[in-house]
DNA sequence: AATATACGTGCAATATAGTTGCATTTATGT
DNA sequence: ACATAAATGCAACTATATTGCACGTATATT
């Protein structure tokens, strides 16, 4: 459980509002060592409309507070930042992992991705990497 | 241009029937360099329904003919599987790349996606790698 | 070549996810 | 406490993914 003044910085500090909705939120993700995904939290939090969800990620994502992690499925699925992580700049190197068992998604925060080259005339950005098995609660 | 018969052995081979529509979006994704989406056949082949479209891309994907290529956005996209991958064995463990610039995404056959290791209880099953940038037809 | 049948296709309908505009409410700086 | 810029809820809409069912066709068997 974290504590409220937590939540009030992080948001501060990403030059966010206070609200209801994003402390809520911001709390869930905190708690919950897997990534979300809009749906999970619709779930969670009936109290509040899909779309203000939807526009406290969008929130999150742009001030750089969460990252979107890729995957196969048509969902978006989010996951907090580290500490170090700025609106534009971001230290998200660390590889995704989705169990096909429990169906959770979950940021690999210690296993970061290793350097790849890319062919002639390719300019490279963002990489990201996921990882599909089975993770440790389920084996 | 593939000619017919090529078209017909990769069917054949990987146990699916031939139809106008299969070899006509087989032949559309070798002729292509870059992956596919849903949407992109529906625009290419107005004479087909799009449920069928959906489940030509759901026979390559099971019988082994594309993959999937995970991606942020909401929309899946298929590459050409390599000639040596069979249903229940793949062999696509190559870096994908989407341009930021044109939008295609695009298999780098060559780039082999690094070997990688979990944390303990963790067991990897596929590892997918996604590479974003600008690509050399963009640069 | 005729034919039975399993498989492919088209249509209709539904499910799910993502997005925008607008009116109302609320957080925040002054 | 108040003005204002931002957040929220509602309604509507778009795109994408998916299923059931009736009908048509590829293929193996004879």
């Amino acid at each position: 459980m974290e504590n409220i003044a937590h939540l009030r910085d992080i948001l501060v500090s990403h030059s966010l509002r206070i609200t209801d909705c994003r402390k809520n939120v911001l709390q869930f993700f905190l708690n919950r060592e897997s990534a979300l995904s809009q749906s999970d939290l619709e779930i969670e939090f009936t109290q509040y409309d899909r779309v203000t969800l939807y526009r406290t990620l969008n929130s999150f994502l742009t001030s750089g507070i969460i990252h979107k992690i890729p995957n196969s499925r048509g969902v978006a699925t989010y996951g907090l930042c580290r500490d170090t992580c700025s609106p534009d700049h971001h230290e998200d190197n660390h590889i995704h992992f989705k169990c096909n068992h429990c169906g959770e998604i979950q940021c690999l925060d210690d296993q970061l991705i290793p350097e790849v080259t890319m062919p002639k005339g390719y300019l490279m950005e963002t990489v990201n990497m996921i990882v599909d098995g089975v993770c440790a609660k389920c084996t």
